[in-house]
DNA sequence: AGCCAGGCTCTCG
DNA sequence: CGAGAGCATGGC
């Protein structure tokens, strides 16, 4: 039997699920999606594990949010509050987004597509492990390949959650995918050299080589030089990993095909640029050049014209 | 059918 | 050193 727990959470205005959560759209209901206003994942509060079901019930500028949880044990207030503050991370939840839109007035394009995705967040990642995972498996590969994978690495290695007749999966911990082996990672769909270096860093944290953790108060050069150094790790994926799991905006991962073609298509005319160019017109996004790039990807996907 | 997707490492000249 | 091959899957 499983227990359900009911609660409204107040996200600091503007908040929009929906533009949010949207990314979600064709995930594997089992691990992550996003369905008839309804985003749902298993979340991980110390080896307890709880799927959650999230959705709106305000509007952009008056954001409330109903979270309802499934676990097969009773969750003690304590952990309740852990899942909120996952959950709050997810979606940046106590992040204002006022200073990003102010900053970005003088751009007369941003400032569009920020008036048109008002309340957007991009969603990063329960942990940084993930986020490091979900960037080595989306090196080189069309974001839609990659998502079917770490669905499948979630599927095939995660710890799973029975609500009702349903069972849904977490994405796997370190020690989950450093015990299941190359060979058997590779059957999620990927080259047998991602599998190893997803399984070595997988490794590296199991036997406490590696705490992505301690990188949280370090300078994002500083966090960018010590992902590098592993195998497998360039400076695209340590900049996705940070951006993402860290929820750390102010990061431009330049060398991003995706982000250079929505730059491009919002500045260039369409005309593609290297890295180089990207960083440039990213200057007058300041320190939120991470979350602007992300604004562009998104006006992309929703087909926002200007 | 064949090329291309939100790169990286290893191997040659 | 710099350039180039090779890689997995799925969409077009």
């Amino acid at each position: 039997m499983s227990q359900k727990t009911t609660m409204i959470m107040k996200p600091r205005a503007p908040f929009d699920l929906v533009s949010s959560s949207l990314v979600f759209t064709a995930g594997d209901r089992r691990v992550r999606s996003f369905q008839k206003g309804v985003f749902t994942q298993v979340i991980n509060v110390n080896g307890v594990f709880v799927w959650v079901q999230l959705s709106s019930k305000g509007q952009v500028n008056k954001p409330k949010l109903m979270l309802e949880l499934f676990a097969e044990e009773y969750l003690s207030k304590e952990k309740i509050q852990q899942v909120k503050n996952v959950v709050c991370r997810i979606f940046s939840l106590n992040k204002s987004l006022n200073s990003f839109y102010s900053y970005v007035q003088e751009d007369p394009i941003m400032s569009q597509i920020t008036q048109k995705l008002c309340g957007f967040k991009f969603p990063t990642t329960p942990t940084v492990f993930e986020a490091l995972v979900d960037a080595i498996v989306e090196q080189q590969i069309s974001i839609k390949v990659a998502r079917s994978i770490e669905d499948r690495l979630a599927i095939m290695f995660g710890e799973s959650v029975n609500v009702g007749r349903e069972v849904f999966f977490a994405f796997p911990s370190a020690i989950d995918l450093a015990d299941a082996g190359v060979e058997k990672i590779r059957q999620a769909g990927l080259s047998a050299r991602k599998a190893s270096y997803i399984h070595g860093v997988a490794e590296l944290i199991a036997d406490r080589s590696l705490d992505l953790n301690w990188l949280k108060d370090k300078d994002s050069g500083v966090a960018i030089g010590v992902l590098d150094e592993i195998r497998g790790v360039g400076v695209w994926t340590a900049e996705l990993t940070l951006l993402r799991g860290m929820g750390w905006f102010d990061i431009l991962p330049a060398d991003d095909f995706g982000i250079r073609r929505a730059i491009s298509r919002y500045y260039c005319g369409g005309k593609l640029i290297n890295a180089v160019e990207a960083r440039q017109i990213a200057e007058k996004w300041g320190s939120w050049k991470g979350l602007a790039a992300f604004y562009l990807l998104a006006a992309e996907a929703q087909g926002v014209l200007l």
